[in-house]
DNA sequence: AATTTTATTCTACATTTGTAGAGTAATTAT
DNA sequence: ATAATTACTCTACAAATGTAGAATAAAATT
């Protein structure tokens, strides 16, 4: 079960928020703001598929994401490495290299966490 | 406009036989294969969104990619870095170094990869 | 020639997704 | 206290998606 593209987009939000009302949600979508019905529907589905949850403060309801947005992204990224480059980690690695819009410097950096990495794997 | 899951997946299958009439695509799919009118269906719709489109050999249809593979990728992804990684491709790198699961030879090619990278901008 | 297979179009229907009104209850502002 | 606001539930409905049968026609097989 995963999230729908408007699904997403309120778990994005919810995950900048860490806690939330369904009013503090709202304020952060862009012109024009959804219906709160809409964003209530949302959040009950949301619920539904196990990736939201909440907290009764008083009357109202103090969401929360139930899914890390690490882990959501993990799930989503090595779903399209297995299917755009048939499981290979290395061989994404090699496009994004190949294709990436990062600076010099940014490459460096890069380059550096690498090494780090590397040594990590020296034990 | 975007392609549905199971748009997808059949744009998979296309993608790997580059040209294709609808029986060998039927054959690409696992057990169970869905009906031929299912494929033909999602083919149409995937016309009308672009992203297949035919030549007629004789009274049947040869199908061909209308957007390459990488494009496609690129696209998905960048999307995902736009929205998990606040558009920061260095920010997605670093992330991508510390949770992938390569072994210490491939990131050692990696490493020269990026290298290679950094000469190119030397320019 | 008769039968089976392949491909296409048209139609259809259940499920999921996007979006929100009506109704209700609690809370806050006037 | 009265009105306005906030949040929730229930219901609804259009569009998109997943899936395929019926009808038809051409092509391949027996």
């Amino acid at each position: 079960m995963s999230l729908s593209k408007s699904e997403e987009q309120l778990m994005q939000l919810l995950w900048n928020h860490k806690k939330a009302f369904i009013g503090d949600l709202i304020e952060g979508y862009p012109e024009p703001k959804p219906a709160m019905t809409t964003v209530a529907t949302l959040l009950k589905r949301m619920q539904d598929k196990g990736f939201v949850n909440y907290e009764k403060i008083g009357r109202a309801r103090q969401y929360y994401p139930a899914v890390a947005k690490e882990a959501y992204f993990s799930k989503q990224f090595n779903g399209m490495i297995k299917n755009f480059f048939n499981d290979s980690t290395s061989q994404f690695a090699s496009f994004f290299t190949q294709e990436t819009d990062m600076t010099k410097d940014e490459l460096e950096r890069l380059k550096k966490l690498i090494d780090q990495e590397i040594k990590k794997k020296q034990s």
